[in-house]
DNA sequence: GTGAAAGCGCTAACAC
DNA sequence: GTGTTAGCGCTTTCAC
């Protein structure tokens, strides 16, 4: 059996009260006993029990994150930046892919509960989360990411989604591109929404108009991306630009235009949203809206143990600016 | 606060015992108690504490996963499958990277030991990991990804690296090349070293010989790759083909390739490892060897979970073999 | 400075 | 069928 702190008192010629202040450098403690234990500590190889130490009372030291899908590169690098963080904390971190089934979220959020995590961080978009919602409201420490949840107090770190899609709108207008359409994940989502009205904004700005069936609903992969391209593709009126809510769906994009036999990027510029590893490794390289990842996870992160360790009561709504990066796949307009 | 058993058991005018064993199904209850006692939960929205009966000597429920870097795609796959098998034994995982940097691994390793999950498997490479080493020693129930400890008896589920080797060199010989190049991650790494092997033996079996300075060290990223590639371009006797030992690093030699004004894939044919969702994205689509990244995970924990439920005294060592993946980036040889 | 003892929320005999 | 009780390994008063 693994050895409990009886075991090294007993070893030691102290108390337990004794090993628990040294283990935890609390109380007075003689430096002779201190070195002492830790030696015998050593001895046994001892690790003390954090479970039983959070019986006690004190946290688990344990977050949960709950993700869409982390094989997906931007939620992994989001769960990247997460687990660094919260280890800088002190905190390990339990991650959750719910697929945006509410039925899995609602499992792995009680599930959650169950193993006492002392907070938890969720990037999962479901329309209307009830469970989470309760959770929040039960005032159990949570921060949201991507996305926030307007009608509830809740720490919340996002992105301007609005300047985000003016930022990619812009960018085509000012490329001289008129037929400008718009790839979407799932028109439910608000952040998706809000990309929309942004890009919608800049075209209006410069007196165009957005077409409402230019605008196609993909989802989070690059074949339904491929797919609602393809069928914009075969319009009439061929949009000679298009923006992609979301990396993969972008790709999508260029895959379609590829298979039309298109020339990229002069048949058809594109911008995507996110700015994950593969906008840099696609062909012609991504010009997409840069979401700050690492800073998100973190501020998350700082958010969240804040509030657990009871620094802050006040709850806040950090909205960190996109940026428009400049790759290949995105052009001057050119009468065909 | 939180309700405990007690709150329960108070509420519904029954027994700890019996609330215990209602929430558990254990002993006999009967019909009309354990329906009150759910109802009586449900309305004090109790959710039974993982963490004390984890305390009374049954297991956590977790299991730790270290590895490299959550945000390198293989790994964010290999992580998912890992989470989804666990989850359907109803185990939680908690996901450390490390970055191969053995000091990380150490305290990952020490902090998963304190956190009492009932097991881990490892994918971190960390040459001579004599802590991994003592925790397998100690019997700790452990499973290895990825790569194997040949001297210890210790699960382990891995790819046929040899063969995937000689399968990637064997289909670029068969495409006509004679002068191939390969990438590698790094030589201290068996893995790598096996698919070098293979590869060599594929030429052999050709009467090729396998020219030492065509093989080029890069790392886990594109970068690295591309300098490698560049190098491995300047030469005299410019190889017409290169097998990668991994997508990454396939990557980059496309990159490179292009840099140096190379058409592809007629000017340098590439051949991947692993298969990764990048391999269907870049351009052109790269042939690859795969691993089957879902079932490695799976498999693992499958072996895993035996092992910690005592259902198992067996070690096993399962290879699993790989696949060539035909795709775009690998063409016949031309004569330039 | 150090130790005795009372919990933390649960499980598992064992009684009844 | 249901309840009593002794732990699980630790933290934390409160004495000494």
């Amino acid at each position: 059996m693994k050895p409990t702190i009886y075991d090294v008192a007993q070893a030691a010629g102290v108390s337990i009260a004794t090993v628990s202040k040294v283990i935890n450098a609390t109380g007075r403690i003689s430096d002779k006993t201190r070195k002492h234990v830790h030696s015998v500590m050593e001895q046994l190889k001892y690790q003390p029990s954090m479970v039983a130490s959070a019986l006690t009372g004190k946290s688990t030291y344990t977050i949960g994150l709950t993700l869409p899908d982390l094989a997906n590169p931007f939620f992994a690098e989001i769960a990247r930046s997460v687990e660094d963080r919260g280890h800088e904390h002190g905190f390990s971190v339990f991650i959750c892919s719910t697929d945006n089934d509410p039925d899995k979220e609602v499992k792995y959020l009680s599930l959650l509960m169950q193993k006492r995590v002392d907070g938890m961080i969720s990037a999962t978009r479901i329309q209307n989360d009830h469970f989470l919602k309760k959770l929040i409201q039960q005032n159990i420490p949570i921060a949201l990411i991507t996305g926030e949840m307007p009608t509830l107090a809740v720490d919340t770190v996002m992105v301007d989604d609005y300047l985000g899609g003016f930022q990619a709108g812009n960018h085509l207008v000012e490329l001289g591109h008129r037929q400008i359409a718009i790839l979407v994940e799932d028109m439910d989502n608000m952040s998706n929404r809000e990309r929309i009205r942004g890009c919608k904004q800049a075209l209006g700005n410069a007196g165009l108009q957005v077409e409402e069936h230019l605008i196609a609903t993909g989802g989070f992969t690059v074949e339904t991306g491929q797919k609602a391209m393809l069928q914009l593709l075969q319009l009439e009126d061929r949009p000679s630009a298009v923006f992609a809510c979301n990396d993969l769906l972008a790709i999508g994009a260029i895959r379609a235009a590829r298979e039309a036999g298109m020339q990229l990027p002069n048949d058809l510029s594109v911008v995507g949203f996110d700015n994950t590893i593969l906008a840099t490794l696609i062909d012609p390289p991504l010009t997409t809206i840069a979401q700050p990842i690492q800073e998100i996870g973190r501020r998350a992160v700082d958010l969240l143990v804040q509030e657990i360790k009871g620094e802050k009561v006040l709850k806040q709504r950090v909205v960190l600016l996109p940026e428009l990066v400049l790759r290949n796949s995105s052009v001057s307009y050119k009468e065909q």
